[in-house]
DNA sequence: AAGAATTATTTGTCTGGACAAATTTGGTTA
DNA sequence: TAACCAAATTTGTCCAGACAAATAATTCTT
């Protein structure tokens, strides 16, 4: 008693994750063309493309017209799904929060910044320094944020004025942002910073880094240190997407 | 100067999707058939299809073979995507790590736990206490996990076991965990924690929440005690989907 | 040797068609 | 009136074909 039988796409889709799994088309080269692998299955092109359509809607491959399509990963792209529905969502600030700039300077990167932010010591990278604010005088985050230097000029100029910075500086260059990196640790108040806060050098503080970027690359990385305990809490929801 | 021409198959998904978002088509109604689009819109079959994958992928509709396609939400259900590949990619836990059950017992939560956990002050839930680790005597995280006290000595021949304890537990009961909510502060060491990891009482530590769902409620809920500093950074990398 | 133009290749958009599989509807029978 | 069966309807699978648009490769010109 056979198994039920499965599509012909569904069947080539398989094999073509099989040897993509197996390393037999590496990740970065590209698959042969639509037409080799009519030839090499002996079905239409309506049928290989809807194989290569599940293989792209599981992030695997990417697919350019005039180029061919490429294999960008060798394992599917996601099991839970976090939904995100806009950018203060994501970086859990409300709308009604403002950046009040301190600041600003060029700097030369030490190596644990460096390492942190994807810039490389030595270099001179634009620096601000701000506070984000709900009410006057009711600091949510001190916000440093480091910038390439060719931004920098930009960059203060969207500091002050409405909106996040990566947008403006995004828009800029006639891109979106595409990736969003964040890394949260607990740390120890530094004392310029633990001043603002009313809290005392060396209390915890959640320090939360974040990365933007574009195609271009990195647009602005930014940690934002907040009050530890019940001062503010980060807060994810995740829905499950059955697989 | 006119805008770039769109894909006919576009203009038809985006007259479908205001349709459905002023009301015209209803959530739980069915959407014209394809062979009316079809007619309405004097295209081929592949191009309504075309149309109706786009809504499809966006989870607005759903389409059955013999049926027909059905209208199951009025807007995108998302702009931003946070990919996980698996259990351990979202806990930041290797597989490699195991879990060493160090305490378990009833418990009355207190108003401050009840609150975090979503349960009520005064109730009897079931604590495990336990520490996970990478290689013996290395401490990852301090884990406290609540779990109602019916799941009581189940939770604790999980914890005993391997693979995680809220997976075991949405087994049991035949459902599948459906979401997860994680809450990140910065907290100073507990000094019976600061003592597993051999730090100082009041040290920042980086303390995640993380409570499981299934259809029938909560889970399990797991206070993480991590090392603050670059002792431990949790990462967290997000995909933005164009819209 | 470098840059521009042309050609070849590849995927994207779209048509028309056919048969299969699943669901819904309508008619008949007990 | 309920159950069963057949017919109609709808989406799923798949074919062949054509032209457009974008990219890569090759050729030509300076």
């Amino acid at each position: 008693m056979p198994l039920a039988k499965i599509p012909r796409y569904t069947a080539i889709e398989n094999e073509l994750r099989s040897e993509i799994a197996s390393g037999q088309h590496l990740i970065g080269k590209m698959l042969p063309s639509e037409a080799e692998l009519c030839r090499r299955f002996q079905v239409s092109r309506f049928t290989i493309r809807q194989a290569l359509r599940g293989l792209q809607a599981d992030g695997i491959i990417s697919r350019t017209q005039g180029a061919g399509s490429r294999v960008l990963r060798d394992t599917p792209a996601s099991v839970y799904i976090q939904n995100y529905r806009s950018v203060p969502e994501l970086t859990q600030f409300a709308e009604e929060t403002q950046l009040e700039l301190i600041k600003s300077e060029n700097t030369i990167l030490n190596s644990a910044v460096a390492e942190r932010i994807g810039g490389t010591e030595g270099e001179v990278w634009f620096l601000m320094h701000g506070v984000r604010q709900i009410l006057k005088d009711e600091p949510l985050a001190f916000v440093e944020s480091y910038v390439p230097q060719h931004y920098g000029g930009l960059a203060r100029e969207l500091a002050i004025g409405t909106g996040p910075i990566y947008a403006g500086l995004a828009n800029d260059i006639g891109e979106k942002v595409t990736r969003a990196e964040q890394e949260t640790q607990a740390l120890p108040a530094p004392n310029h910073i633990g001043a603002v806060f009313g809290i005392a050098e060396g209390s915890p503080m959640l320090c939360i880094l974040r990365r933007y970027f574009s195609r271009s690359g990195l647009l602005i990385a930014s940690f934002n240190w907040h009050r530890g305990g019940d001062g503010y809490i980060h807060r994810t929801y995740i829905e499950l997407q059955s697989d």
